[in-house]
DNA sequence: GCAACAGTGACACAACTGTGTTAATGTTTG
DNA sequence: CAAACATTAACACAGTTGTGTCACTGTTGC
C-alpha cells in the first residue's frame, strides 16, 4: 500500500520526477520495476528520497559527494588510501629538528600507495 | 634542506605552480610562508602532493572529493548522517512482509535529521 | 478507447572545477 | 641591478553536475 510511481514519489518528497531518474542513473535511489518498466518507489525509496534532501538543505551536501561516500563504502582499498592522505594532511606540523613522523608518514605513503 | 619554493616544489612533484596554488585555495595541501608571503614547501607538503597525484591517477578520484573526505572529518555530526544513509540506502531490499528494518529506518532517520 | 500517466532520449543551460595564461607588481640572487 | 623568480588578480575555456523541457512512444485507469 505505499507503491508510489515516479509522479507520485516526486510530490511526494518533494523532487521532480527528471531528478528521480536521475537519482536512479547516479545510483543514489534505486526503486525497483514493474513487469512493464515503471519505477516503483517503496517506502524504503520514499525514506532515502527524504533523507537526501535533508541531507542537501541541512549540510549543502552535493550528490555526487554522497554518491562519493558510497564509493568509499563500496572500495574499501580507496577507502584506507584517502584516510591514511587525509591523516597525514592534518597531522599537526612540528617545529622540532627532524620530526620523527616525516620519515613514517613517508614509509606509510610507499607502503600505501606502492602500485 | 628541503624547503622548495613553489615553481621548485611543481617541477618536483609534477604538478604546476598554478595547481599547487589552487589546491592552497581549497585547503587541501597548505604551505607556510616566508616573511615576505612566499609559499614554503617541505617534506611534508611534498609528501601530500606526490601521494595526492597518486591517489588522481589510481582511483580516478577529484580534488573535491578528497576536500569532501576531509570536510567528512572535521565534521562528525555530517559524517554520522551520511553513514546513515549509506547504510539505509545499501541495506538489502527484503521480501518478507512488513519488515521490521522499514520502520527501525524510519525513527533513525527522524532522530538523526531532525532539526 | 482515450486522457493521463509512464518510459527513453535529446537539447539546453547555468554554475562549478580544474587548468592555462597573461598582466602588473614585489622579492631574491648571481 | 638585472634576471629569474615570487605574489595576486583576472580572463578564458572545456568538461561536469544538476535541472528543466520537449518529442516520441508505451502503459494504465476510468
Amino acid at each position: 500500500m505505499e507503491e508510489l510511481t515516479v509522479g507520485r514519489a516526486a510530490t511526494r518528497t518533494g523532487w521532480s520526477a527528471r531528478m528521480l531518474r536521475y537519482l536512479e542513473l547516479e545510483a543514489l535511489v534505486v526503486p525497483r520495476r514493474t513487469e512493464s518498466g515503471y519505477r516503483v518507489y517503496d517506502l524504503r525509496e520514499l525514506n532515502q528520497l527524504r533523507a537526501l534532501r535533508e541531507l542537501r538543505r541541512r549540510f549543502r551536501v552535493e550528490l555526487r559527494e554522497v554518491a562519493f561516500a558510497a564509493r568509499l563504502r563500496r572500495e574499501p582499498e580507496l577507502r584506507a588510501v584517502v584516510e591514511t592522505w587525509l591523516a597525514g594532511a592534518d597531522a599537526a606540523p612540528e617545529s622540532g629538528a627532524t620530526p620523527a613522523w616525516v620519515e613514517w608518514e613517508q614509509r606509510k605513503h610507499e607502503r600505501l600507495i606502492a602500485a
